[in-house]
DNA sequence: ATAATATCCTCTACATTATAGATTAAATTG
DNA sequence: CAATTTAATCTATAATGTAGAGGATATTAT
């Protein structure tokens, strides 16, 4: 047992492709998706790892695909966000835009004055 | 050498803190404003490792403080954000805000259908 | 049928971050 | 100087992040 309490830097990011990719998230879109979205290009190993804990959180759930498709090749593993997972990227959203509050980059650190 | 790319989770949290803080951030203070905002209450422990790392990783500059105060004690340790770890903090915003462009949380999976 | 080719997932290993809390350091007060 | 207060350092361990070789399963050409 024990829930571990908060999502990593890379759980948030892709349980965020998961959720956008909707009925076609499996491995070769989620990696496409952070290619493309966040010039982000992880290794297929660093997200099966990530998407196998995931699963084990019950953040999101798979199920296997008919491999039928334009030129053969092993059947896709699709992966969808739980209830469980969307609350969890609440909570993460919630707590960085709450410390985000009034602050704002731009300039650096003035203030510190002496 | 070697840069590591991205900030994990609790180094993002910190790093605001910190920089909420401004001129007041230190030990004490930083696990405060984690417990008050975010009722995440870290142990010591956890705060000096990470502040340590983002020192290491020059995110974070830190100088020693007059002990001088209301009741004895040790000096405080205080750290300020650096350039690099604005920077830093920027990417992962954006890139977060990135992959929440267009989602919603609420109504969870439908669309998958079938 | 079977070798070549295409797709995509599984497995193994190791690096970096996160988490805990006991311990030590340094100052004030009686 | 002993007791008290404040705060940082040290030592371990668990959880996440990162890599890439290797295996599985299907289609296409011969």
């Amino acid at each position: 047992m024990s829930e571990q309490k908060y999502l990593g830097e890379f759980e948030q990011v892709i349980l965020l492709a998961v959720m956008r990719l909707g009925t076609d998230a499996y491995g070769k879109t989620i990696r496409e998706l952070l290619s493309e979205q966040l010039s982000r290009d992880v290794t297929v190993g660093a997200l099966y790892a990530t998407l196998e804990r995931l699963e084990a959180k019950g953040m999101v759930a798979s199920s296997m695909g008919e491999p039928t498709k334009e030129r053969g090749g092993r059947a896709k593993k699709y992966f969808k966000i739980t209830a469980k997972g969307h609350q969890a990227l609440k909570r993460s959203k919630d707590a960085l835009t709450l410390m985000w509050q009034g602050l704002s980059l731009r300039d650096g650190m003035k203030g510190a004055g002496s």
